[in-house]
DNA sequence: AATGAATGAGTTTTCATTCAT
DNA sequence: TATGAATGAAAACTCATTCAT
């Protein structure tokens, strides 16, 4: 929707009718990401389907039509925000190394579950949409998120696999236990960030430690290990 | 609304009522548990939000007015069938006896941990709406659902706090760590469980051992315990 | 939509359900019925286009969801409308007996011209609908229209052709002629019972003899008819 | 709303502004046409209903803002249309000269048809305009067209009266008649030309004939005139 | 008790027109 | 003059719930 803004050097009216449409195509890409940020709020606090058009509406202060003048209706908008967290989770995530020489895999480990914590925690009302809206706002949206699980999972279980390879990890059902991963890091979002007052002092390190420590060596003293 | 039965114990005339009391009572809570079955499966396939009156209506057979007979509308039934889901599964769910002389915990936990896996293959369907429906279905819906998560919570991070004390577990922050034991057991029943084909060979033992595994001795080797 | 009624002379129960369906079956008829009617008025007074759906609720004086519980929609229930119109005025259209010992062609002309055009009077606000609404209201209305029409022309061709061929009619661009015939009936329809008022005496069987008399013999007098 | 060029005598400076006054004015007239232009293709193809603003503004390639500069909007500029059809199509029709020495009726019929039907190829959009849309866009277009065409059958009835009155023509009901006419010229029109293919061979000529001859021979062969 | 026709509030979406730049 | 973003009135359609039979 957004049109690429034509940089100009040009001088004399071409010059001039650049700088209008310079200017009115940042302002469009402006007034585009003042109704995200609004509809982000909404969507996060009343849900999916909670949320009328018209709270987006009051939320943001335009009209009617100049809603669907940036998106094609409540779905389009809400899946927009869906592509925007996708992309910012996506990002942290990759594959750990573990050649000679490297980041140790459980700083490597450390760093990125450090860092998908600290993405949501600066967009919180994003991550609400990701984790509890989504998978229930429509038959597309739920696909996509769903892609994005099996994505993630894929590369814990090549994790798994290389590390039970290589002799770091026991053995265990692969499928089972990235998805005891999985779920550990979800409800831990979900629970010590998302549903955290504002207010809190979070401390992601420590959440980040907690995890690893429960994912790597369990809940057991090392003592009373072996049952 | 199913009123209770009217035992009676007199005769003659009162008592030939009584039994067409009674049999109409009877028919009445049959009625309502058909009702109940087929809007387990619809709100299960379709959502609580896809779901409208008229396929509750198609899938039980009966008249718009007769459903409304039997439950105050879909809000109503669907909390009704979230009461039914919430009891089952509460019942598996209880503290782990640490007396001496009782069953080893460990076994204790399989046990319970096995016991909800079963109740929710016996009834998938109930265990879709409470994980995937249920917390995005109505506020009401959602504050139970929640009071339930929050009870589990209450009663894992006891254990926890107990295991602790008694130099079973090791120290770790309680309320994440329990975060992380109940998220790895949603997780599982989400994709092991409820996202497996109906035909799949599902093995709950060797489910339920994987999630204690990785609850209780983590990932790593016991070799490279320490990092 | 209506569903056939089910005659049943049975007694007891059944009986009783089946006059209630009966009774039902008939009430949703005449419900039809009614709307139809009623949305017959409004499409010829106000046209197509300028015809709001809470036009035809107030002309029928029901609710919003009882008309979409008996038509799909303004289009749908101008669709009824139309097929009503095609299915009266093609009835009396056929082909002209010119087997010797038949009624004399240009006593079936007259019959079939008097014949829709008393249909036609019978009911002014279907045909306003056929010959001022329908081509411009739908493109699937219109398609309907024209192949109504081009029926109708390939019948007339049809007996312009046989016509030359047994030497009653003089040669002619069969296409042409036909387009003149159909466009006379037309317009006479539009101009001479449309446009007069209700009570004005409208003389029928005068229209119909003006109508052969122009497409027969032509304006001119007999004697100067070569020019 | 377009000015009338202001024409100027005055010298010097004065004379400059004239100038450029008189260039403005020239553009805007340019661009009005032009407007105009594509309009009537865009009217013609997609009907006055299914036509958009933005249809009209994609085909000028100017902007929202502009249009409104030419024209009061869409109505405005589809009845700019009409006009434009009404004025060409009403100049080519007049009374029939039937001083002795005139040149005879028949062929100034003859020039008459062919003009009309001249005018209309050269201009089908236009005439989609007249004939298909105007009838039903708008209750003041509606008028327009409607006063067009009681105009013609006011000349059309007085010439038949006329011709009665000499003789030329046959006792006839002059509206009903008047009627045929114009049914036949418009039906003609509309099957023979607009829905001709364009590169279709069209016979004006041949076409203008038929006209004719249905109109004043009719069908039947003189031989079997009188029935 | 059972039925299903009727209801109408609520929501989305479109598009002709305006107006600040 | 030209622009195109903004507007908001209209209009269609859905569906949970009621109620007369």
């Amino acid at each position: 929707m957004a049109r690429a803004a034509v940089p100009s050097k040009s001088r004399g009216r071409v010059a001039l009718v650049d700088g209008r449409v310079l200017r009115a195509s940042r302002l469009r890409v402006a007034r585009r990401e003042q109704i995200l940020l609004a509809a982000r709020r909404v969507f996060a606090r009343r849900g999916f389907h909670a949320t009328r058009v018209a709270d987006l509406l009051d939320a943001t202060g335009i009209a009617r039509g100049t809603f669907y003048l940036y998106f094609d209706g409540k779905r389009a908008i809400f899946a927009a925000l869906l592509d925007d967290v996708l992309v910012r989770l996506r990002a942290p995530i990759h594959a750990v190394d573990v050649r000679p020489g490297a980041v140790p895999p459980r700083v490597q480990l450390q760093n990125m579950v450090r860092s998908i914590l600290g993405a949501i925690v600066a967009d919180r009302d994003l991550a609400f949409i990701l984790l509890r809206e989504a998978p229930h706002a429509e038959p597309e949206c739920a696909a996509r998120v769903e892609q994005f699980y099996a994505d993630i999972l894929a590369m814990i279980t090549s994790a798994l696999a290389h590390g039970c390879a290589l002799g770091f990890l026991r053995a265990c059902d692969l499928a089972t236990t990235a998805a005891c991963l999985l779920g550990s890091v979800k409800e831990v979002v979900d629970r010590r960030i998302l549903a955290a007052p504002v207010a809190s002092g979070l401390d992601l390190d420590a959440l980040t430690e907690q995890l690893l420590e429960f994912s790597l060596t369990g809940l057991l003293q090392s003592a009373s290990l072996r049952r």
